[in-house]
DNA sequence: CAATTTTTGGCAATCGCTTGTCATCCCTAT
DNA sequence: ATAGGGATGACAAGCGATTGCCAAAAATTG
């Protein structure tokens, strides 16, 4: 115990002298200091006070910052330069709640740590910032349910909502697409606005690609069974494989995770394939793994082609071959379509369906089939 | 423009079948469909609805429902059933304007895509929700003054604040903290509470793994020069290094972000050192890639350690050795300092600094000195 | 059973802002 | 010069909860 103490005060040691001392009776890795206060915020300015500095009434001053035109050119600056002077930040809490808008999108997606979102994620939050919304983000942890929940508690704090890649089943989503605006990303057009990544023209890319090398045995690796984009790749997989007379065969559903690779990997395998079509690159980045580990060489046993090309796709071993989606566009362009229903005033054409093109992008997961 | 227009259509089919009509005359990707309306939100229930339902005071619905011990437990009962029956939502906003509180907590981080601060996004989310939090994640995209204006403009909308990564000044810093409550990660103490990654202790660590593998020129690869991590972590590598009597270099600084790595990578190895210990593993994944396509082998000419171990330093090629922090952990750490300060009667001892453990991980990234 | 304490529940003010209504003022046009 | 009209700004009524204060009811006590 002793000795812990002495190893962890010369650690301190090096973020703080002013800490050693301190140190020497901390317990493990906590520590209990002087008290310093922790500020509570003081009174806040109000737009009466403001009103007051400037010489108005206070409904001139809410105007002046609200509905700009509405005011005198000189009044109006007289407002804002006494709400500068008083460093006013109007509350968006009595804001919202006289007006009735919070100003604030809800963006839902099925799992904040898969890297897929991130990009959607700083799409909206980027659109959002840009329009004065404030972006709500939400886990729902690939579950309908928390879905569905997070819809309802949050009907009165947001003004509308994004969902990415939603869970939800048609009917639920039918249901919450009527209680409160709200915009899809790769989900069935027709319920609600969408933005559509178009990954099964990509399918199409990825079938040549796999085609011109000479595989003719491949075998696709399906993600989440609630998930609209796999149904649809799935879909696109099958039609086009038809087409083209090849054997395929499939596997899954598997979570879209790393994780999930290994079981992934030896499925495919199983079933003969060269060449795998994998529902996303998490799960392809975990069936790289796998097939290393199994001695199964990537690409000449086995051609591997994830879907997004997410962050990581481009240094795992060997760098995967993917289809690439402009997912940060698409968060973007989701934003547009919500906002533009969100204030019909500023138009734009209500767009119901937004088509995202994607394209192959080929690294070395993917070569020439093996010669049996 | 019309085999565009069929290429496209033949692609809608595989989504939707009843989109093929409408596919035929859209323009390019974007499609407008006869309008389905968007409902707006209905009237939504109110505390009076559910006090007349119940038969009771709205003050005693807010009771039940805010401070379930000061009212009759089968009188809270009939308002819990009331509420349900109605599906109330009570108004957030609301609820924050006459209580003052928000019940929202806002996370800043510098890079909303920077893996590392995923997992610290994920902790923080965790916490806050099971306490009944609204998390409000704000990019602050690197840049001090950004952080600061955010700070200001949301005082009123967040209970407090969780600084990850701050890159304000101490002056910055101790002015918001004056503001506002606050808790820092990866931030000197003293100034507000922290939770700090002892990545210090495990820069020995690295050290020593570096050394025994018979390591002795060694080059430190530094990050963002506005980071008190960075700052830590080169403080210890100083002290370390001179101990044991290391030939030493450092390059730098540099953005946290694989693209930097190929600059960091030719610096690194301008200085003639046999191993680097870099900022972080995106810096580090980055060099990777350039020392590849330099030809220098890794680990036989060059061992990278990096820092972090996020989401991709275990896939990569090679594989990296790297201090693995517990990063969800220090998100839930922080949040619980934060609220323990917010709402001092459930107390809990409030700690002004935790430090997270942390530790060396080997993978394939570092080898044996090449023999000269 | 009366007196006292403890629960329980209702009233009404309040939070900070938006917004409908209306009075005022200044221009313009006749 | 004066009526008509458009700008501009003041007033005050909410928005939907919370909460201090007090009264009524119930439980406890001697």
């Amino acid at each position: 115990m002793t000795s812990d103490c002495q190893k962890l005060s010369s650690v301190l040691q090096l973020w703080d002298k002013s800490l050693i001392v301190e140190g020497q009776r901390q317990m493990r890795n906590t520590q209990t200091m002087p008290e310093l206060e922790l500020q509570s915020p003081g009174k806040q300015p109000t737009i009466r006070d403001v009103a007051e500095l400037a010489g108005v009434a206070t409904s001139t001053v809410s105007r002046a910052l609200t509905n700009p035109g509405r005011v005198n050119h000189v009044t109006r600056e007289r407002i804002e330069e006494a709400a500068a002077q008083l460093n006013y930040i109007p509350s968006s809490q009595a804001r919202g709640l006289s007006s009735g808008r919070t100003q604030t999108v809800a963006v839902l997606v099925p799992d904040i740590t898969n890297p897929f979102y991130f990009d959607i994620i700083r799409g909206t939050q980027h659109q959002l910032k840009a329009a004065g919304y404030t972006q709500l983000l939400v886990d729902t942890e690939e579950s309908a349910d928390m879905e569905a929940d997070a819809l309802q508690k949050m009907r009165r704090s947001a003004d509308g909502f994004i969902l990415a890649a939603s869970r939800l089943t048609d009917e639920q989503l039918t249901e919450a697409a009527a209680q409160q605006p709200l915009v899809t990303i790769n989900r069935a057009p027709a319920i609600a606005p969408t933005v559509v990544i178009d990954t099964p023209s990509a399918i199409i890319q990825a079938l040549e690609h796999l085609v011109s090398l000479g595989h003719t045995k491949i075998c696709f690796v399906g993600g989440p069974a609630t998930s609209w984009s796999n149904a649809k790749r799935w879909q696109a997989f099958q039609v086009e494989t038809k087409e083209r007379e090849l054997t395929t065969s499939s596997v899954g559903p598997f979570a879209p995770k790393t994780t999930s690779g290994a079981a992934a990997a030896d499925a495919a395998v199983h079933t003969g394939a060269t060449a795998c079509i994998v529902f996303n690159d998490l799960l392809a980045i975990g069936m790289l793994q796998r097939l290393r580990e199994r001695g199964i060489r990537v690409p000449e046993d086995m051609s591997i082609v994830g879907c997004d090309d997410i962050f990581g796709a481009d240094f795992c071993n060997p760098p995967l071959t993917t289809m690439a989606s402009p997912i940060e566009q698409a968060g973007r362009v989701a934003v547009s379509m919500l906002l533009s229903r969100l204030n019909p005033q500023y138009g734009g054409t209500s767009r119901r369906l937004a088509v995202m093109p994607t394209h192959l992008t080929v690294r070395a997961s993917t070569g020439a089939a093996p010669a049996h």
